[in-house]
DNA sequence: CGGGGCCTTGACGTGATTCAATAAAGGTGG
DNA sequence: CCACCTTTATTGAATCACGTCAAGGCCCCG
C-alpha cells in the first residue's frame, strides 16, 4: 500500500482535494497505492462493485458504456491530473461504465473506505464533493443535447472549441488518443470524423496533424459550426 | 411565504427529505412558497442565476436546452413529487436548463439559502444530497449513451421499458405528455416517433392509445429492441 | 357543423453508416 | 537502414435511417 510523496501531492491540483489540511491528506495516503498499465487494460467493468476511484498520472482513461445491441460508446475520456469514478463512492453502487486504459497508465487508487471515514469526520470537506458532482452533472446535461441534436460537423467542432484557450488567436488541441477513440467519444464513426476533419481542412479552418489540430482562428470556426 | 401542511408532506416521499426530522423540516417549510403555473410558463431559462429549486405536485415540467444553431432539446421531464434543480445549489450558479410548464402545475419552490443553511447545521443529511446527485449522474450516463449510439427504435423501447414495473407481464405505461414532447424528450422527431409506434403494434409489441401504451410482453419488446 | 390542434401517413431528400479498397504510419527483426 | 507486417487513417460508392415537406384524418370544443 501506500504512494510515493512526489506524485500523491498532485492530486492537490483537483479542486477537490485543493482544500484539504496535510495532515489528512497524509491519512488517505496510507490507504492509496499507485498501479501500472497497458493499453487495453480494463481497470473495473460496467456493473461491477466499486471499492475505489483513481487518478491519472499519466496516460488516458476511457470510460466507455456498451447497449444492449453491443455498441460501445466512449463517455468520457480522463486526462493525466483527473479524477474519475469518485461519485460511485457515494451510493455504495455500481459504476456505471467500463474504464479502459490507453497508453501506459500511471493511476492512484483511491479505496472508498478510508476516504468516506475522513468525511463522515470532516464534514466542511464534503461540500467540495458536492460541487465536483454538480460540475460533472453540468457536463453530462450538455453531452446529452449535443449528441442528440448536433450534427457530426458541430460536434466535432464544438469538441475542437471545448479544447482550445478561451482568448481567440491561434490554438493547438492536442487530440487526447487515437481517431478512432475521439469519433466514439463523439459519437461518430472514425470515418464520419476523417470526412469532418477533410471538409476542415478544405474550408481553411484548421490543420489536422496526427496528434493535434491547428486552429487559426477559433472564431471562424464558431461561425462555421453555427451554420451545420 | 409557506405552504400548506398538507401538500408540503409531500416532500417526504422523496428519497432526499424521507429521513428528515419533522422540526427540520418545519424550519425549511417557512421558507417554502407554492407556485401555480399554466401551459407555457417559463420557470427560469438556461443560463440564468439559480435561487431555489423545485418540487412538482401537479403538472410536468419540461427541461430543454438549446443548442447553437437553435435546436431544442427536452432533457428530461419532471414528473409530479418529483425534485428538479437540486443540483444548481452546490456550486452557486447557473440553471442549465430551462423549466417550461406543461399542463397546470403546482410547484413547491424551496430557495437554496434556508436549505443549504440547514446541510450545513446537520451535516447527517448531507449525504442524501449525494446519493441523489449520484443517481442522476447515472441517469444521464445512460442517457448519453442512448442518445449517440441507440436508433430510434431501441430509444422508444427502451423507453417504455424503463417505464414499466419490473415484473415481467402485461404493462400500460402512461404518457407523461404530448407525443411530441415525448418525441422531443427521445431525440427523434414526432413523425419518427409515430412511425415506431406503428412498427410496434404492427408487430404485436404495443397498443397504442391516446394517453397510454399497453405492453402484453416487455420480454418481447426487449427482444425486439435488441434486434434494432 | 366547422375550425384548430394533434397525430398519422406517404413521398422525397440528406447526412451518416457501411463496406471495401488504398494509403500512410509505427513497430520488429534481420 | 530496409523489408515486412500490423495498425490506423483516408477516400469512394452504395445503403440506410431519420428528417423534411405536405396532405389528410381524428378528436375535442365551441
Amino acid at each position: 500500500m501506500s504512494v510515493d510523496k512526489l506524485p500523491f501531492q498532485r492530486l492537490l491540483h483537483t479542486p477537490i482535494f485543493k482544500p484539504w489540511p496535510a495532515d489528512t491528506l497524509a491519512r488517505l495516503q496510507a490507504h492509496c497505492q499507485t498501479l501500472n498499465l497497458r493499453t487495453g487494460s480494463v481497470l473495473f467493468t460496467e456493473g461491477s462493485a466499486g471499492s475505489a476511484f483513481y487518478f491519472v498520472l499519466s496516460g488516458r482513461i476511457l470510460l466507455s458504456s456498451g447497449s444492449a445491441a453491443g455498441q460501445e460508446k466512449i463517455v468520457e475520456i480522463i486526462q493525466p491530473d483527473q479524477l474519475f469514478a469518485l461519485a460511485v463512492g457515494f451510493l455504495g453502487k455500481k459504476y456505471p461504465v467500463t474504464a479502459t486504459c490507453e497508453g501506459r497508465c500511471e493511476l492512484i487508487e483511491i479505496p472508498f473506505a478510508p476516504f468516506l471515514q475522513i468525511l463522515r469526520e470532516q464534514p466542511e470537506l464534503t461540500w467540495l464533493m458536492m460541487g465536483n458532482l454538480s460540475i460533472r452533472l453540468n457536463f453530462l446535461v450538455n453531452e446529452v443535447r449535443r449528441m442528440s441534436v448536433e450534427s457530426a460537423d458541430a460536434r466535432v467542432a464544438e469538441y475542437l472549441l471545448d479544447q482550445c484557450p478561451h482568448w481567440d488567436g491561434p490554438a493547438r488541441v492536442e487530440l487526447p488518443c487515437t481517431k478512432a477513440a475521439l469519433a466514439a467519444r463523439l459519437g461518430i464513426k472514425p470515418e464520419t470524423l476523417s470526412r469532418v476533419f477533410a471538409r476542415l481542412r478544405r474550408d481553411g479552418l484548421a490543420e489536422i496533424g496526427r496528434l493535434h489540430v491547428d486552429i487559426p482562428d477559433p472564431e471562424a470556426l464558431r461561425a462555421w459550426r453555427s451554420g451545420r
